[in-house]
Order: C-alpha cells, then structure tokens, then sequence
DNA sequence: TGTACATCAGTGAACGCGCGTTCACTGATGTAC
DNA sequence: TGTACATCAGTGAACGCGCGTTCACTGATGTAC
C-alpha cells in the first residue's frame, strides 16, 4: 500500500481544483460544468459530489487557496526591509514574480471578481477588503503618517491596493510577453511612486 | 401603417440588446444562452439569427454603445470649466451620475472585461485603450504639465483610469445604497486629490 | 496473523431538460408597373 | 389606384448533444477482534 484512502481522495480533490483553476481560464466559473471538470480529472461526473457540493462550493475553495498565496506576497513585501532597498521597486518586484508563480490563481480572481457565482464575488470582495485593512495598518507604522487620519490611510491604501489589481491584470494580458512586461512593470513603479510622492505631500497638508 | 419594417426590425434589435444587458447582470455573457434571450423578447430561437450572428457577436454591439455613453461622460468631465469649479468635486459627480444612468452598460464593461468572451474582452482593452490615450492629450493641455515626458503622462492617465474603474466598481457594488455611495464617492475625490498633489509635486522633481 | 465486517471513492445507467443550429414555411410589408 | 411579385422578420418542427442529479452498485482500503 503506498497511498493511503485519504492521500488518494485528497489527490483527487487537488485535481479538480487544478482542473477547475485550468478550464475556466478562458471564460469564467460560471460558463463552467461539472461534467467538463470530471472528464478534465478522469473520473465520473457523479464522483464530483464527494469532494464538492457544486462548482460554486469548489470556487470558494480557489478563493480562500488564492488568498492563501496573495497573502504570503503581501507578508513578502511587508518584510523586505525598507532601509536597503527602493520600497517601490522590491514590492513591483515581488508583484511581478508572484503573478507569474501564481498565474492561474491570480486570473481566477481577477476574473470571478466580477463575474463569479454571487457567494464567489462576495467571498473575494471580503477579502480584498480584508488586505486593504492590513495595509492600512502597515501604512500607518511607516514615517511619515503619523499625523494622517485613520479614514485617510484606508483611501491611500484602497488607491494602492487598486493599482496592484491594474497591475496584475496588465502582466496577465501581456501574457508572458516580455517587453510588454517590462513596460507594465515600469509602469506600476512610476505610478506607486507618484502616489508615494501624493501621500508624502499630503501629510504636510494634512 | 404605425410602422416600417426597418422600424420594427430596429426595435426588435433593441429589444434584443436590451434583454441581453438585463439577463447577463447575474451572470455573465459566457453563462448565458441565445434561447434565453430570445424568450425574453418574446422571439424564436431561430429569430436571433436574423439581427446577430451569435451572442458573441450581440456582445462586440454592447461593448461599441457601452462606449458610447463613456465618452459623453469623458467628453463632459472635459467641458467643465475647471476655473469654475473644483475639477475633482465635479469629475467624481460626473462619474457617480453616470454610473447612475447607464448603470447597466457599466455593469457589462466591469465584468466582461475580465470574463467576457475573448473577441469583447479585447474590443474593451481596445477602447479603455483609447480612453487613456484621449485623457493623457487632455492632461497635456492642462497647466503645469508642459514639461511632463509623453511616458509620465500615460502613466498618470492610466492611475487616473484605473481609480475611476475601481470607483465605478465600488458604485455598482453599493448598489444604490446612499450611505455606501457617499463613502465611495468621497473616498474617490481623497484618491483622485493625492493623485494630482503627487503630480504636481511630480512636475517639480520632473 | 487471519477473518469478518464497515467504510466510502468511484461506477454506470437513467431521467428530463435546455442547448445551438438546420430547414422549409408563412404572411405582412414594400416595390414595380 | 390596382395588381402581381419580391422581400424578409418571424415561425415551428426537428436534430443530436451535453447538462445536473438520482440511484443502486462495486470493490479496494481500513478496522475490530
């Protein structure tokens, strides 16, 4: 016996998330099927319920595993000490190379971010909101902010938080394209430093 | 005669379009089907044929008149006279006023810009494109701006773009709620004024 | 260690249904004379 | 103005197909003794 029944369900329980993540790629959860996913893993479409209710129940699994690694992107940015390196440039750094590592995680929810199961759209929408909290409160350890207003944090954050999203949707249209890449990432540095330049200004006016 | 055949084609062609919008708000246009459509409009399956040549098709005619009513709006932000009043406070109350009108049109272009098909996701890119190109001319117009690279100046247009979608986002997901919209619109012209203090303290390190 | 029983991931037939598209058609509107 | 013909938006039957879900099942893995 090499594989115990419950590495081999949870095998097959990853094969459908991967699947799932692999199909909708060109459309969207919702123009998904149950019977395209079974096929896609090699088994039949009535095993599918022992792993999941329905495909919604299967996308809020991708979303809670792509916040998953959203997460350790941000607590990657969060830990590069700002001392030795451009702020700017070590986070669109890391941007970069986790949107590439996490591709099929990152289409997902830009994707499904709009057009997703209701709970779906609900579920990455609560988390955003939860990332934004978090950079709010890393923001407000930084110099510089001390005098800001807690509701002026959130807005800068947001801001941010929003052109990360462009960003990660620009390197996903460009597909792999290099110099298209490098333009987008050279983009979102100009425009993080232009927002860095905003807040820093907007503190002595505030 | 009430009237013409062109007339009544006409109409059913905007029924169809219509009941397209209306049918696709849950969802998106990957997820739907002809025969819903046409049964909404009170039309045979095989009637569709006679306006489109498949959704995808119907959808390419959603995205043109999308961008239609987008380019009023622009045109508008562009018209107020900024000596008369704050061009912030009045881009933001076009924006949200907008949004209001054409609530449905801007549904469509959030989510099938992510999810649509592939040929109405490119046609989007396309105009947002446009759009970005159109509002960086403008900003080169604007004073302050003259020693500004043709480069920063897309730059800052695309933030500005890209703040002004997440805003529209953020109304649509308020979903007329007044409390939520006010937040959302304050918290629109705090974003949109870092910007501009970060540009014009951009232009002097230019 | 060997046996008897329980668990449960995956099977396969069956169901009723909505799908896109084909085709030949109808009948009101429009046009030529 | 009246007649004969053309146009064409919408009809309705038919097709083969994939859909989600039900159900009773199989047989390998796991457990209790």
């Amino acid at each position: 016996m090499t594989e115990t029944r419950v590495e081999r369900k949870e095998r097959t329980r990853r094969a459908l998330l991967d699947a799932t993540l692999a199909l909708c790629e060109d459309s969207s959860l919702v123009a998904l099927s149950l019977r395209q996913v079974a096929k896609e893993v090699g088994i039949v479409p009535t095993a599918f319920y022992r792993h999941f209710d329905s495909l919604e129940d299967l996308g809020l699994a991708l979303v809670d595993e792509s916040f998953v690694s959203l997460r350790a992107m941000l607590r990657e940015v969060r830990s590069s000490d700002p001392t030795f390196r451009d702020i700017v440039d070590g986070s669109v750094d890391i941007l970069v190379t986790h949107v590439h590592q996490q591709r099929q995680h990152f289409e997902f929810i830009v994707r499904e971010r709009a057009a997703g199961p209701l709970s779906v759209r609900e579920a990455i929408r609560h988390q955003v909101e939860l990332a934004e909290r978090e950079l709010a409160t890393d923001l407000a350890r930084m110099p510089g902010t001390e005098p800001w207003s807690a509701s002026d944090l959130r807005v800068l954050s947001s801001l941010i938080v929003g052109a990360m999203v462009s960003t990660a949707e620009a390197i996903l249209v460009a597909a792999g394209r290099l110099d298209l890449e490098k333009e987008v990432a050279e983009t979102a540095r100009t425009q993080l430093r232009m927002v860095l330049v905003g807040a820093l200004n907007w503190t002595s006016r505030a």
